[in-house]
DNA sequence: TGTTAGCACTCGGCTTGCTGGAGTGCTAAA
DNA sequence: TTTAGCACTCCAGCAAGCCGAGTGCTAACA
């Protein structure tokens, strides 16, 4: 670190200051935070050294200055004491995520919103991925003579149907011999691991059904695609328009680039296992200039699975957002992981 | 109608202009638009008559004048000449539709997505409401020994499940005896007519299992009264925000409002079959001031059910946007109809 | 009676000019 | 290395003034 203990602190008092008023903040300013130990014209020294180092910029000459995306990244990696949650915070937290029911999808939606809430930006969260998960169980469904659902569970705690159609009377006798080829052939196995070839393969095990059965065995694939690919929650937008940093224009592109699922997808699968935090700036999309998003993993069943995470301005309260959002993520992993618990001893018995 | 003709053309003119451009409107503008057919005098002296009228009103002595609710009222009903939709565009919305699957829920989901998209205003759906829906049938499966998941089909196409959890290892059989159970009872049976009584009555039928079964049977009473509740799709918020009308504050009370889903549905249920609109300051919630919701029914098997409409500023282009609402309302119907249809011939056979 | 031309009047929005204050950088002294 | 002092910069905010769009009224006209 080859910055002197004063300059720290004036740069974190700086950050401090900034995001919590937004205006460039002057030398005296920092002196007062810093229980005036040194006179203004000494932090003006210091500040225009980190303005030179490029942690602080000047919208013009005789204004104070704010704080660079590398300020805040230093500010955040380094300087700031973050604020812990106070007991009645986490049973908070903990009891609404646990009223959720056994729905691990629901127990997400749950959690997206809460962490909106509490640290007042928008929520991003994805589902469990199906990329790993097994199939625990097929059922086939007859609803009439022409239709069916097909229901998929996973090891995961994933329940997921889909309808089917046929265009003539399908004997009851087919549902039952599709439902024990499906089982046979594809219970245990990855879902990343099942494509068309697989599925197609079977119509053979189908024997005279095997026809009638397509439209079937496609709305598996389907279900299956759709099982694979992660659900995205997006909850708390309103938020943003509330935070005078952002105007109805950036607001708009923001969520429209949000709202893009396999976007975001992308951009959550490129970030390292972990809490992270992405500054506006530092990230090439300029959707997101002048916006931060604090991520994390949760675990499920010990292995690092879904995000949950918070989208706000590059000026929010890093200090206590972030200790929220990892409790958030520590919380739903071990919700989630109760939740498959008792499965997991017993399945397959 | 005690207006007179000119003075009707006179209020559209006005309002066409003022939905155009948010400007005050004066009547050299009008005079314009109606062709210099009139000098500004006189359309000067229809514009103090209609402002007495309360159709008008200033906004500052030297201004032109803005249309009031009242004015977009008579517009709406009697004054404005709807756009027909082209051949192309009715193919295009049908087309859209039809790509949705099997699904009803999905189908509700695209139409709204691309009803904003298509009017550039927010838009809000209810899924078929569940009231009176009839039970097709229930399935109970079991996942683990621990565990099990239900499924509920009804008459209108819905697919929903909810999964549960028993403390202790339920013998397989107990799944069989409680689904027979289940389907005996209330097959055929209107969602809104089971209630908690109706599923403690069955206790008795289940024998020995009675006791085994009481979380699936606290799962059924989950799942049909969530069944019951319509689901409400609230898509393409952000165009709200690309509008000029409207600043952040309020597009954030307006989303605020339209996320809490028993409001909203509250208020489309007061609303009469057919084609509505409601124009901002006519309803009493300050959170609708200055916007106006275009909503119509769609129909399910001949009878009106779920909604599907659009919000957006007051000076709206309603010219288009109606019989656009009008289109999709009409086109999910039909696409509806026909996903059921093939059942509705064959089923209980 | 309804329409029109002419005219005086109103009033918000824009531009311009000015001032105060917050903040800076530099210099010289401690 | 820190500090006090000072000249300088530049924005925010206010006041004054002009411009122009639009109005209402009156008197003449068809």
């Amino acid at each position: 670190m080859q910055l002197g203990k004063r300059k720290r602190d004036v740069l974190a008092a700086t950050v401090d200051m900034y995001i919590r008023t937004g205006e460039p903040v002057g030398s005296k300013t920092v002196v007062k935070m810093l229980n005036h130990t040194v006179s203004s014209a000494t932090i003006r020294n210091d500040m225009a050294e980190l303005s030179a180092m490029g942690y602080l910029e000047q919208p013009h000459t005789s204004a104070g200055r704010i704080p660079t995306s590398a300020a805040f990244r230093l500010y955040i990696d380094h300087l700031m004491r973050k604020r812990s949650l106070s007991e009645k915070d986490c049973r908070n937290i903990d009891g609404l995520i646990k009223s959720a029911g056994d729905d691990p999808e629901r127990l997400i939606g749950e959690a997206s919103q809460a962490l909106a809430q509490t640290t007042g930006c928008a929520s991003v969260t994805t589902t469990p991925s199906g990329q790993a998960a097994r199939i625990r169980k097929i059922e086939v469904i007859p609803i009439s003579s022409r239709s069916a659902v097909l229901l998929l569970a996973t090891d995961t705690g994933i329940i997921r149907t889909r309808a089917c159609r046929f265009d003539r009377d399908v004997d009851s006798r087919a549902f039952e011999v599709l439902s024990k080829a499906l089982n046979d052939t594809f219970r245990g196995s990855q879902l990343a691991d099942i494509g068309l070839p697989q599925v197609q393969g079977m119509i053979g095990l189908l024997g005279e059904y095997g026809l009638a059965c397509v439209p079937a065995l496609t709305a598996f694939c389907h279900l299956v695609q759709e099982t694979v690919e992660a659900d995205v929650f997006l909850k708390g937008e309103s938020n943003l328009l509330r935070h005078p940093d952002y105007d109805p224009v950036r607001v708009g592109r923001l969520l429209d680039f949000l709202t893009k699922r396999e976007v975001l997808a992308d951009l959550l699968s490129a970030i390292p296992k972990g809490l992270n935090v992405v500054i506006g700036g530092e990230c090439q999309r300029p959707e997101l200039e002048g916006t931060s998003i604090i991520v994390s993993n949760y675990n499920l069943g010990g292995r690092p699975d879904g995000y949950i995470g918070i989208v706000g301005p590059v000026r929010m309260d890093y200090a206590a957002a972030i200790p929220l959002t990892e409790y958030f993520a520590a919380a739903v992993g071990r919700a989630l992981d109760e939740m498959m618990g008792i499965d997991r001893d017993n399945s397959d018995k």
